[in-house]
DNA sequence: TGTACATCAGTGAACGCGCGTTCACTGATGTAC
DNA sequence: TGTACATCAGTGAACGCGCGTTCACTGATGTAC
């Protein structure tokens, strides 16, 4: 064992610790897709060694799953903030979200990888796709509730794939049009 | 050398195993993502050994980046039969689509992966982008041409999020409405 | 047209590397008395 | 309250595996004479 290792951690440290994994995670899966980020990286950003991932979640599958439901509850108190649909759209067709997908959307991020993902991982991602289109049915003006989660299934759907595809063009002045005309646009039916 | 080997190859049939490399990268890149097959898994379905892949590309992302463009050539001619916004928003937006991404859009099956991409790949995905919108605008009722391709624009944004989505929920009746709903918003705004 | 030779598409062994996971071990924490 | 012991979060070495790439080699094709 080397210098300074403590081996035994209080249940207290070892749930921070845990915390800690996860909102890390959270953040390089965005940044990084899910298999571009390594256990080494995933518990080292939180300052521990790649066996305790397997301590606290048993496999980086199930650490995936985990880290998705934690980092969106993060992105939903966050974004309570924004109390209209107008708001709610300027923020998530804004250029800020666009250069910072390590805090932002885990559907633009991670969407189109979800084919391939187990079971486990999937489910999270789903339940996430359906708290963001209940969030948003919620603002839209009363009429019947179906009308409303319709109305807000369309509209997640246009914000991601606009967000996905002005990360992925290399020319900022497409990226940008393609966020300003969706705001336009999404706008106008709002 | 092994028994059936042959070894030089004539001018013609290099070009016919370069096409056959391409095509079925296209269709592998689509169906497991980037990062989801390797060297030999990408000659091997061409009939040939990894090394091949060296001799006529150099390299995995410069086989990438002309995969993608050779691939998308083939999704122009065949969406040439749909010679309406209509036809064409529909085609996009159908169960078939979303269920065989091997030979459907690029945008909706690597988008996500595209910010994390060398400069080559992201040049052929973002004139995958630029030709889609100039195709989709030819097709929109004339007015000014940067008002078409304004439209356009978010018109792809809008499909492209829609399939992202629909593949990645683990519900089927979720993923039947997110391509329904998007269906009814954009042919109601056509 | 026939012969000698250079070219180069494709082969297959080998490379270093990072992946996810396992496992024996550590020793402070937490518990039982 | 004090002591003896079990628990278990975290460590670090080791595992088999597949990755992208390199390289010496092959031998029919293509070319120069």
């Amino acid at each position: 064992m080397a210098k300074g290792d403590v081996m035994r951690v209080s249940k207290e440290k070892a749930e921070e610790n845990r915390q800690r994994i996860l909102t890390e995670a959270a953040r390089l899966f965005r940044e990084r897709g899910l298999s571009g980020v390594g256990v080494d990286a995933l518990t080292q950003a939180a300052g521990l060694t790649h066996g305790s991932l397997y301590s606290q979640f048993g496999s980086k599958d199930s650490l995936m799953a985990q880290a998705l439901t934690h980092g969106h509850a993060g992105n939903v108190a966050r974004a309570a903030g924004n109390s209209s649909i107008a708001a709610s759209v300027a923020a998530y067709l804004s250029p800020e979200h666009r250069d910072n997908p390590g805090t932002g959307c885990f559907m633009a991020a991670l969407g189109c990888d979800m084919p391939r993902q187990s079971g486990e991982v999937r489910h999270s991602f789903t339940q996430i796709v359906r708290g963001s289109v209940a969030r948003l049915a919620g603002l839209l003006p009363k009429r019947r509730k179906r009308e409303r989660e319709d109305r807000a299934l369309a509209l997640v759907a246009a914000m991601v794939g606009a967000v996905v595809l002005a990360r992925a063009v290399d020319d900022p002045e497409l990226s940008n049009r393609i966020l300003a005309v969706t705001r336009a646009r999404l706008a106008e039916e709002a």
